[in-house]
DNA sequence: TATTGTTATACTCTATAACTATA
DNA sequence: TATAGTTATAGAGTATAACAATA
């Protein structure tokens, strides 16, 4: 049996996805952010973490990976960290006023990306398109090294 | 007009791709390889390019980031430059067998990844996701900073 | 002992600027 | 002067391992 005959998916999808992050990076870091500090910024706005651990996950990087991050945003003036009286050992992660104002920002700079990357296409392809990232995504995720 | 109220398509693509990349990586780090080392050999097998300019082009990087990676694989054995006598500014890369062989077998790992990212997507499904991706490509590729 | 987070260190990929060799 | 490529240097993001603090 022939190898997929087209151009793989995987290729179609790794440039896509740079061409696209490489846009919005230039977009964040003209609005004062990038990437990964807009994701922490956004899991803090938006769900409710009970400590760090949580919060690297949901923005998928390590622990110690995160630390760095809030270390710079903590020297920006953007987070603040302290214990959690209840559990000593958990470290609060709050946004001050200026981390608010620059989640603001980048939420705006994150739907003009966003409306950008939409043009000319239905809400119903947008749809279709999510749902089979989606898929693709799942494909990945069940780790079954035993795939041939 | 409201913003759009679903999760946002940017984020949708980042993730998937980044699990996708991530999962591809481990593969082609098994193999004896990497993703840019993939790339370059890939786009050596199946272009014909006049010299690095166009290399580093087919593979998305600058000239001077082509040059590190080279470096490497000319350590490593897998390709080697010589000076192109009509024109000894430019710099033919070729693959050495070694080149050749990991050539193949990244490429095996490349189908066995394309493969798993296919499970369960019909092929009319794989080709309006590829449609689907060309057209964000688009969308962003076209540098029109003025689009509100 | 287990959990939470930090520090120390290093690696990969990428880029820009200055440089060399050639035309 | 212009073009092809390299070298030097740096920065962002990520990771692992060892550690400190707390439970």
């Amino acid at each position: 049996m022939p190898p997929p005959a087209s151009r793989p998916i995987g290729l179609t999808l790794a440039r896509t996805a740079r061409a696209v992050s490489r846009a919005f990076d230039a977009r964040l870091a003209e609005a004062g952010g990038s990437l990964p500090v807009w994701l922490i910024l956004l899991s803090l706005r938006t769900q409710a973490l009970g400590n760090q651990r949580e919060l690297a996950n949901a923005v998928g990087i390590q622990g110690a990976t995160l630390t760095h991050h809030l270390n710079a945003m903590e020297r920006n003036g953007l987070v603040t960290r302290r214990r959690d009286p209840a559990n000593r050992r958990v470290h609060l992660v709050e946004l001050t006023p200026a981390g608010k104002e620059l989640f603001g920002r980048l939420r705006e700079t994150a739907i003009a990306h966003d409306r950008r990357l939409r043009r000319g296409l239905t809400s119903a392809e947008v749809a279709s398109l999510e749902q089979l990232l989606d898929r693709l995504h799942v494909n990945v995720a069940d780790d079954d090294p035993a795939v041939t």
